[in-house]
DNA sequence: GCTCCTTGTTTATGCTGTAAACAAATCTAT
DNA sequence: ATAGATTTGTTTACAGCATAAACAAGGAGC
């Protein structure tokens, strides 16, 4: 259960050159990659082992083994293999170049279409998720990421790039949002998953469970709620959610917006600056701090790269 | 594996009278639940097993099939087991049993202190998921709410009575907040897991990944951020997104109140009304209109229940 | 004493991931 | 062409899981 945990490996396979197409008739990584999608697609994460994946492919299920170290590094693959699909709906990114700068250049949509790109993009993952509904339920704190899963990235941190917002809070921003899409997939799954394994629709099981009604009187606030009719025309989760997130994220650009407005503080020391009158603002109060940044960012910085 | 899914009989034990400290000296209801929050809480949920739940009680593992119906209802019983320990913490609701009226009277912290009490309960309900790092990822659509989540839910719904929020508003707002710590907690269990099975830190392990970075220099943005120190001194997930979950509930509130400021429309035909100088504002437009909505809301709304 | 019910045990089934040994085919070096 | 090495797929085996079914022991009521 826990011998082959090797990431590198696992980098190896996600990286490795899509020659993969040489197709001698027996096994390959992508035809095991594909047949594995197919299973988890149709009949669920739960429904995929490594013999049903060989059988689906005319062999045993040991023989995966030689092409893939063990079950969890095939569905890493798998991850990025669906994330590849997104990646073709939208247009190359082609992000401007300029390295470095405390500031990161605007991306798609500009410096004010960021909320229309952001929403986009969580539209595009929640589709995506849709369509393989097992993606979001497995994607974890360690799986690494493929070519797929960082293009991905890279776009919706773009997305967010250029606004006023500092790097970390641009990290953040995109971790919020995909993680909310994830949450609600995940929710939307599972409901699915029920419902076709049961036959009985989420309305029904609820409105089955006569005996739990029987002790509603016990909640005044939950009982007003219900006769208000707060159960007649329930929110979708989704989209009252995404809203609530981009607003969230709205106030804190607007946040960030007022305080570089009333008053400029140098990034490295703090101390305050007035506010020139026209051209780029700076960022540091003197040519001494510049340089200090400047050899704080060539000694390298530390910390892990999420998606 | 599906045999005994009767929810019925989950409500039963849920909401069994805890008479259950007879202790006749073999097993009971309470004692599985005890021992198998034990296990999950000290060795993490994937080590729960009926059979080592009931050799910790001196017993077979077929033995609980006589008390407990199965394996998932256990955890269903687990949970509210555990709920039960924040619900303590709190001072009671002592809702105001005003019964109907389209408006929800206000709960704790009143009509100004929403935020507050909101943000209050969703930090209570982040720190049992970290007491029981098991419990957010255990809980489905359909795990039947015992007592214990009840009234947690009550308390979290008069959190944000009465301030303007529709009924249905009021229930996707604290569904959103729940799932958000839920994700949180379940981001932050696994982590914490692996880190313990591995012995690896998140830190280390990303810092390991280098066959990643020399992939870097083909994302500009995410090099942009990178290189600006996103990821020197990160944002705290749950901190971060709390505040911008908070702050698009704020957003929508305020919305609300600006819209009720401007104009004021009928409840049921939606008609424009102007607006009394004192006293609690009209819902609606006539006595008429007042009656169609109380025999709609006597016949019964329909829809379910969720936490 | 007899019967019924509750409680716990034993045995068995079918599923999982994967380690280890083995066999066959194919590639490489001579 | 032939010997050796490498790759690829198979067989067998193991430990673990939830739980169905049959069985055994004790207590309660008649």
């Amino acid at each position: 259960m826990a011998a082959q945990e090797d990431p590198d490996r696992t980098v190896e396979l996600l990286w490795r050159e899509p020659r993969d197409a040489v197709s001698r008739q027996g096994l390959s990584v992508g035809a095991i990659v594909s047949a594995a999608v197919e299973i988890a697609d149709a009949e669920g994460i739960e429904a995929l082992s490594m013999r049903r994946v060989g059988e689906r492919l005319g062999f045993t299920g040991m023989s995966l083994y030689r092409h893939v170290p063990g079950k969890t590094q095939l569905v890493d693959l798998m991850c990025d293999a669906v994330l590849g699909e997104t990646v073709a709906e939208v247009e190359p990114s082609a992000g401007s170049g300029l390295p470095a700068g405390s500031d990161v250049p605007p991306g798609p949509g500009g410096r004010s279409g960021w909320r229309e790109a952001l929403e986009a993009w969580a539209r595009r993952y929640r589709a995506l998720c849709r369509r393989h509904p097992w993606l979001a339920g497995v994607r974890g704190t360690r799986s690494v990421p493929g070519p797929n899963a960082m293009a991905g990235f890279e776009h919706a941190l773009a997305t967010v790039a250029g606004i006023g917002l500092g790097p970390a809070e641009m990290v953040a921003v995109v971790g919020l949002v995909g993680r909310f899409v994830e949450g609600e997939a995940v929710r939307e799954a599972e409901v699915a998953r029920v419902e076709r394994r049961t036959g009985v629709s989420e309305q029904d099981w609820w409105g089955a469970r006569e005996s739990l009604f029987a002790e509603l009187s016990r909640y005044p606030t939950l009982t007003a709620v219900w006769e208000a009719g707060g159960y007649d025309e329930p929110e979708d989760p989704f989209e009252f959610g995404l809203r609530r997130v981009l607003d969230g994220v709205e106030a804190l650009i607007r946040q960030r917006d007022e305080r570089r407005d009333e008053s400029l503080s140098c990034a490295v020391c703090g101390t305050a600056m007035e506010r020139g009158g026209t051209g780029r603002p700076r960022a540091y109060c003197s040519r001494g701090c510049q340089q200090r940044a400047y050899r704080g960012r060539r000694s390298g910085p530390r910390g892990g790269i999420r998606q």
